[in-house]
DNA sequence: GAGAAAGTTTACGTTTACGTAAAGGTAAAG
DNA sequence: CTTTACCTTTACGTAAACGTAAACTTTCTC
């Protein structure tokens, strides 16, 4: 037997609305099984909408979600596609790297800020102390 | 002498129109000098929308990204308020150790994603070779 | 001084990603 | 048999981030 899920169940293992869960199958991004009118979810399915939801961490769309989660598992295997894939692939990770490189910066910066406020803390602390 | 930009400068440097620069404005995330009507731009205008386009590309909205560029100058320097914005600089540092998660997992997908896809045309390539 | 180039404001239109009711089907519990 | 809980579809509403068009001023350039 397989696990399966409810769209509840989903929808408070990763704490989103059930309306957000049917707007992405509408969209293409999940086609769970249907018991009657039920939506019934694999573990694939739920896996899918973890990539879906990390897709939206970074940023993505949800056809940009689609998109990528598609690369995963090459449908058309001829030559062209492929190598049309390869080149999709190798776009998106130089996109990852330029976000690598994005949060690197501002995780300096914010260092930078955090240094600074604990900084004028330990003078207003001083300023306390010479009263 | 300070080095100044018009408006179709800045949009021509970071190719965004200038509808999208105004609209920042709109949102208060920037505040330039006018010579009559025109806008004119400082070089720390400039460094705020590079701020601003980074924000972009990690996915976050413009009000996030005001209230991070906000982080870098400390404006209210009492104890209370100083305390507050450390914890959201902490948190948002969380939050972009999320994003370099979730990139390394999607740059790992992708490169076994990119493997798949080279072992498939090398497959294709042998058998091409053995008719 | 006339036209082109770049600037301005105002305002309505558009896409994305859902929120939020309305109106009901289904199934187990009491 | 009704309540309760969970599910469904349909459909209009909404916030964000601009696009686009209209109508006008300012400023070079010839």
């Amino acid at each position: 037997m397989t696990t399966t899920y409810s769209i509840s169940d989903l929808s408070r293992e990763f704490a989103i609305t059930t309306r957000a869960i049917r707007f992405y199958e509408d969209k293409g991004l999940l086609s769970p099984e249907r018991r009657g009118q039920a939506r019934i979810y694999s573990s694939g399915d739920r896996t899918r909408l973890k990539l879906i939801l990390r897709g939206k961490r970074l940023g993505l769309s949800l056809e940009e979600s689609r998109e990528i989660i598609d690369m995963y598992n090459p449908g058309g295997s001829n030559t062209g596609q492929l190598n049309t894939l390869i080149g999709k692939i190798r776009e998106r990770k130089s996109l990852l790297q330029q976000q690598l490189r994005d949060i690197e910066g501002m995780m300096g910066d914010l260092d930078a800020a955090e240094a600074r406020c604990l900084q004028a803390l330990q003078s207003s602390e001083n300023t306390v102390n010479t009263l």
